[in-house]
DNA sequence: GCGATCAGCT
DNA sequence: CACAGCTGATCGC
């Protein structure tokens, strides 16, 4: 695709449409609440979340798009000033709420932008994925693939989100006495703590702004912003630290739990746990961990922490079927990270046949974009789709309240929170 | 004073 | 390392 037509969670440039892939923050660097380049669209969830992150936007640029459904659009080449028809396929991602990838089908060929994924043979939402995927592609190879390329190393190998999550049930199971927190982030990782509440019959702790989102998503009964209402906790990573769980626990025995793909990639090099100095052996996860659920992956980081492989992001080998599954001629990372640098996708080169393409990425860039594409003027997107547009924008108006003053009396009240957190415990 | 950007730190 | 994302400093308007 030529340049000015379609940007994919890349904000900087002149496009037609842009489409957004979910709401973490590494995707919308750059949009702000003052938007008025273009339409933006994007999932019916993302777009019920959209004003808790820009509370100003205007909404009436964004335009839903159902998950599984596809959609036609034309727009005109800056170029020839020809119109050029294309669809659009949104296909759920599996990484948080409202996360899709995007398939494009159109006279450039078949382009898919996976966004952030996470590819579980054994959940039932990524069979799903997997036949809308199947069915959109009908029969067809992709093109060109951007993907997600954070864990695209063999050493990145963790199990399902589900086996997981039942380790951490476990783990809060066998400290009946203690305190939890469990860290998250803005958004993502539901699964995980309604699985914890469903498991152990007890309501989880969250922010007032994590609680206005878990409300927007349609739960209402688990969470609760009352610390005397329950003893698990989750906390925003950036307030959990090593640190914080010492200073918990000189008022009460408390546990953390920090629930991420992450530290499980490390093949040690020798027996020594990171830069934490401890001295609890090393636990190697090795992903056909089928090791029990007990006895495996309860690995230690700390005194008081537990790290739980419970990634969002699709391990080695998923990234691995899921080329198998779509088999691109090519192939780009959208994911700069310096583990990875040399050229994560070397590993995948074998696994669609010698004419394939793998670009390599370059150090730098968060940014993931795709724009490319053949045409240009305005836009015009299937009228259902403007309309199903106006539903969600209403009840967006309806839910929320934000202000002005929101980031000062946010910053102050997480600092209340950790205080909260400590004489909450008595 | 505000927004955007960046460094620093989990 | 860094999944994501807050905090605080600085700069330009």
């Amino acid at each position: 695709m030529e340049k000015g037509m379609i940007s994919v969670d890349k904000w900087s440039e002149e496009s037609q449409v842009y489409f957004l892939t979910h709401l973490h923050s590494d995707h919308t660097k750059g949009l702000s609440s003052k938007w008025s380049k273009g339409p933006l669209l994007c999932s019916s969830i993302t777009a019920k979340l959209f004003p808790t992150k820009f509370p100003d936007f205007d909404l009436s640029f964004l335009q839903v798009l159902d998950i599984g459904s596809s959609y036609s659009l034309s727009l005109v080449s800056p170029t020839t000033g020809l119109e050029i028809s294309f669809q659009v396929t949104t296909i759920d991602a599996d990484h948080c709420p409202g996360a899709v990838m995007y398939l494009f089908r159109g006279e450039f060929g078949c382009i898919l932008y996976t966004g952030d994924f996470r590819w579980e043979a054994t959940s039932e939402k990524a069979l799903l994925g997997k036949s809308m995927l199947i069915k959109a592609l009908g029969g067809d190879k992709i093109d060109f693939l951007y993907l997600d390329n954070t864990y695209c190393n063999p050493s990145y190998s963790f199990p399902p989100r589900e086996v997981t999550a039942r380790q951490v049930v476990n783990i809060i199971a066998s400290h009946p006495q203690h305190d939890v927190i469990i860290a998250i982030n803005t958004l993502g990782k539901e699964d995980l703590l309604i699985h914890i509440s469903r498991a152990l019959s007890i309501k989880i702790w969250v922010w007032p702004e994590r609680l206005q989102t878990m409300h927007l998503l349609g739960f209402h009964d688990i969470f609760t912003t009352k610390t005397s209402l329950t003893r698990v906790r989750a906390v925003p990573f950036y307030s959990f630290s090593i640190n914080t769980l010492e200073e918990l626990n000189t008022m009460r025995p408390t546990i953390g739990i920090m629930p991420s793909g992450l530290p499980w990639l490390v093949r040690p090099v020798d027996e020594r746990d990171y830069s934490l100095g401890l001295s609890l052996p090393i636990f190697q996860h090795t992903t056909k961990c089928q090791e029990t659920e007990e006895s495996s992956s309860l690995r230690k980081f700390h005194q008081y922490i537990y790290t739980v492989p419970y990634s969002d992001h699709s391990c080695f080998d998923e990234i691995k079927e899921f080329i198998k599954l779509v088999c691109p001629l090519s192939i780009k990372g959208i994911v700069s990270s310096s583990s990875c640098s040399i050229d994560p996708l070397y590993y995948l080169s074998h696994l669609c046949g010698p004419n394939q393409v793998i670009e390599q990425t370059t150090k730098k860039f968060r940014t993931r974009k795709v724009d490319e594409s053949l045409e240009e003027k305005h836009v015009k997107v299937v009228k259902s789709i403007a309309v199903e547009f106006k539903k969600e924008k209403n009840m967006n108006v309806g839910c929320l309240s934000v202000r002005r003053s929101r980031v000062s009396v946010l910053r102050r009240f997480r600092r209340g929170a950790k205080i909260v957190e400590r004489s909450g415990v008595d």
